[in-house]
DNA sequence: ACAAAAAAAGACAATTATATCTGTTTATAT
DNA sequence: ATATAAACAGATATAATTGTCTTTTTTTGT
């Protein structure tokens, strides 16, 4: 559904969230390592981010990316917004322009409500709250750390 | 969230349940421009789709494309198979190749009822049914006809 | 039999997504 | 102050998606 970028990126974001904080900086290298991702792609892809403030970071030695407290109070939305764009959420998925309640594709009401639950999650509940629930529940957010028993 | 080409394959499909039977052919001109869809393109899905027996066609003067009787009973599925893989709808939102009810990811649980209900929708509902409904109920599959009133 | 109409097939072109590589700037620790 | 570690920036490479163009094959109506 979402490109390998925002998956990227999303992963990145929620890693960011329950790992660093404005005093212990993570780098491209180990967030690359832990999330199993491209480390170039994943380097342009944090920078996106923290073009738009959805991530933070300083330069130098024992610098890298974390995430400030205002950082937290963002949404997984606006990182859909910063790298995909939401048209794949917020449009028809026959492709058609006037699909809508009144003027239904054929998989418009199939369709509809799934768009809206995710809206409402992705849009209303904050990376915090995401945070807060993997660290609670023991969320998945890599791989790496993953035996099958 | 499905490529052009999907959307392009399932509303050919669609018209053609409406519009054809094996004694009323269309040819691909008309169903492009039925569609706005870019002609030679169209051409070449319904080519993919004429391979894996999901829509007819016959060569030659007064020949073109229809939906044979077992065609329309094929689903949507099928098409999604046949032009896409259905990987995007099978696997897990954020990429994760353990993600499951036992390893979810953060989105895992929202996401997961509506795979459920739109796999369903798309892999128990025959073309015919999604052709009844939209004879029946006026849905849309193009635009052409489309007027703001 | 023959011309025309249509699908089928295959080569080509443009754009976007994915990913890498190289060099530059900036901040920090010593 | 200086060396170094890290983000930042820009150019390049590859693959997939989207789309076009040309030729061939098949079928039908005359």
């Amino acid at each position: 559904m979402l490109s390998n970028a925002c998956k990227y990126a999303i992963r990145s974001i929620l890693y960011l969230a329950i790992h660093s904080d404005d005093s212990k900086k993570i780098g491209v290298k180990k967030i690359a390592e832990e999330l199993e991702s491209p480390q170039p792609f994943l380097a342009k892809l944090l920078q996106q981010l923290s073009k738009k403030n959805l991530v933070s970071s300083v330069k130098g030695p024992s610098g890298g990316f974390y995430l400030s407290k205002s950082n937290l109070e963002n949404s997984v939305w606006n990182t859909i917004e910063c790298i995909d764009g939401t048209d794949k959420f917020t449009k028809c998925f026959m492709g058609l322009s006037s699909c809508g309640d009144e003027n239904p594709c054929p998989v418009h009401f199939t369709v509809a409500p799934f768009k809206q639950k995710i809206l409402h999650d992705f849009k209303d509940r904050t990376i915090r709250d995401f945070a807060e629930e993997i660290k609670l529940k023991g969320r998945r957010i890599s791989l790496k750390d993953f035996e099958v028993t």
